[in-house]
DNA sequence: TACGATTGCGAACACGCGTTCTTTCACAAC
DNA sequence: GTTGTGAAAGAACGCGTGTTCGCAATCGTA
């Protein structure tokens, strides 16, 4: 194509994949000594030796004197993705945190209604039957005892009873705090286990529970 | 829709579009005293007043002590073709457990790539770059101190480094476990931080830890 | 065996470059 | 007036980082 690339050593394969994942990831390019620590190699000048190489062979460009000036010249532009298989639209309505109420959709409303904010599922998260599908995001560390934490997106399937087991959204009138919970009933009092043994599961008579719906998927987007 | 960005001011406007150019020329970040000669600004303390104003206010984040270590956030440099609310297809190499090696893609491997087996990532959860992405099963409880359970999908970038305070999957060879957990590099010993705080930090010597990724994001399909 | 080329190592060296400190100036609040 | 604050300027200061140089190890070739 456009210059002669003869071969590349593993260890230069190995430079310019750590190269390539780098600028992947933040938008600068890595130091040298970055390089050094990413590969294990165990001297700045075998790195410098190395991408002058690269440089030659046609591989990448270097500035001189320049710190980080790497440019990747066979590197191919990043290709959002072109559509998916079967998604579905849920209905963002909002947020569940300890200490206000959770919304519900009114009854009768399916998943994919209307245009206002929502998420999308994926096939992989898509529950077979998609009716009364909702999604909300998590306000504060409340929910940790069921491996959610602040920021995630829960998608619930609305529900006022549940079998024992499900995790579902729980309103506690009385503590003012909704928790998503393992529910457990047993007599005419339920316990709302968390999903580690470590914590303390909850115990109340069933009249002081409000089940909202059941957990049915879990996103999370790490920052 | 993503925070709240007041009013830049038309030095602040002439920067960002002097860094964006400047970007998409070579693929390295100009210094700030380039920054200063490209926008007729006669001193690098005003630059950095009007970085770190630009950060505070979103358009851009800096790795401090870095050279050239500037991202933008609010334009995305893949293709302006098509550019809209779009999912991703990564492929699903396996999984992550304990006691087994982390599986990695071939570098160069591109997200979408081939039609294996894979999942889709909707828009909510796909990052600016979506170079390098891959996804793993989590098989057992061993990750439990990143808000992460057996049968989560966890969506990982390639990486062999990591900042500080980013959710890595690292290997230690020594204790023959992988973990999902916060890293942190403090002179020449890595502390793994659990998400909670209530449990234990792992503190080893750089030399016995390895990253092979990044955790991008998280998704669980409750049963 | 001898010898040059290739590859790798480690340590300085010197400039690149982010950071900080001190002043200055304009403008609004009191 | 005084005070406070945002914006800017200029100069150091000091770490970040590319570069260079001397030296060992390996390998192909005569």
């Amino acid at each position: 194509m456009t210059t002669a690339k003869p071969r590349v050593s593993e260890r230069q394969r190995e430079m310019l994949d750590f190269i390539r994942d780098y600028h992947a990831d933040r938008s600068y390019m890595p130091s040298i000594r970055e390089i050094q620590l990413g590969c294990g190699i165990s001297s700045t000048s075998v790195v410098d030796y190395n991408l002058r190489l690269l440089e030659r062979d046609g591989h990448l460009k270097r500035s001189p004197d320049i710190s980080r000036a790497i440019e990747l010249v066979g590197a191919a532009p990043p290709r959002p993705g072109s559509g998916g298989p079967e998604t579905l639209r849920v209905p963002l309505l909002g947020a569940i945190a300890a200490g206000e109420p959770i919304p519900v959709p009114e009854a009768g409303a399916y998943a994919d209604d209307g245009d206002r904010e929502g998420v999308t599922l994926p096939p992989e998260l898509t529950p077979r039957d998609s009716r009364g599908l909702y999604a909300l995001r998590v306000k504060g560390d409340s929910m940790i005892d069921a491996f959610v934490t602040d920021g995630d997106i829960v998608v619930l399937r609305r529900a006022r009873d549940a079998r024992n087991g499900e995790m579902v959204a729980a309103w506690l009138p009385l503590e003012d705090s909704a928790t998503l919970k393992h529910f457990h009933l047993e007599g005419d009092s339920v316990r709302l286990m968390p999903a580690t043994p470590a914590m303390e599961p909850i115990v109340v008579p069933a009249d002081q529970v409000q089940v909202h719906g059941k957990v049915v998927a879990v996103m999370r987007r790490v920052a």
